[in-house]
DNA sequence: ATTAAAATATGATAAAAGTCATATTTAGGA
DNA sequence: TCCTAAATATGACTTTTATCATATTTTAAT
């Protein structure tokens, strides 16, 4: 479904969106230990994501990784198409090129209603509603 | 979803399911080519189904492969636990291992629903019924 | 029996994904 | 200004997945 990378970025980004903020920015050191994730893998990650501006950076001495106002608001899809690229979740399941709902493959209809679903979820779901969801005790952690 | 492997072998079975039959074997050059699957990987796949009894085989002159009516009531579950492993469906799609609907991750209700479906319909339909549905022109080749 | 045609077993190579290492740049504090 | 702490850029290494190649075994036909 995901990539590796991809779980592990939504991780990241999670993880700031609940522990981070413009006053409170976390190093990589910091991040990649709870959320169970190598920290050089999830530096590297943790860049690509700032230069999509999905998350904020400042260098040097107190710098570190945090979610600005807007970084909140990022839908859960861009990070994924970020880390993954756009195809990954919408490929055919048995990666046939040419079909669609009008010729649809055998597998079609076994997967398109949850995958539709799916993808609108994370189309429609930002990072600041999943962190409401933790604190509200909705969903849990540890990442 | 599925790995590149597990989609091959799909494809492969349900040309088998399709075209073949006990006394209509097929050797395994004639059948990567329609399927669009390079020949010596589906040969090697091929091989490991026959090893779990998912697909029949003789060798020597006019072998090749074929179902036998045993071999149409496969499960496309058996089919991809073969060929991915029992665990790549299930897992959680944060790879948090000790997670379950007790103590979901934040995504899990994204997916679960859907993915218990799909799953499912792994479960329940077999080779033959895929290729009943083709059959009927429910769904689509060419693989 | 001999030969040829097929699967089978085994392993080598290539490409992609995941992981690690390090030199450079930036920003803050002494 | 100079030093230090952080991200950034770049690339090397490792593991997994995908792909290709080949020698062996089995079977059928002559
Ligand atoms: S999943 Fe194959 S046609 Fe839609
Ligand atoms: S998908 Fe993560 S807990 Fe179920």
């Amino acid at each position: 479904m995901f990539s590796n990378s991809s779980k592990y970025a939504i991780k990241a980004v999670l993880y700031l969106a609940i522990h981070s903020s413009e006053s409170k920015k976390i190093r990589v050191k910091n991040i990649s230990e709870p959320i169970n994730v190598p920290q050089a893998y999830i530096a590297k990650l943790l860049q690509e994501l700032s230069r999509h501006r999905i998350v904020s950076s400042t260098r040097g001495p107190n710098g570190g990784f945090f979610l600005s106002d807007a970084n909140m608001k990022t839908l859960l899809i861009e990070i994924v198409n970020v880390i993954d690229g756009e195809d990954r979740l919408n490929s055919c399941l048995l990666s046939l090129h040419n079909c669609n709902s009008e010729k649809p493959c055998p597998l079609h209809d076994f997967a398109r209603p949850f995958r539709t679903n799916f993808i609108e979820s994370l189309e429609q779901n930002t990072i600041e509603d999943l962190a409401r969801d933790v604190k509200r005790g909705k969903s849990f952690l540890p990442l």
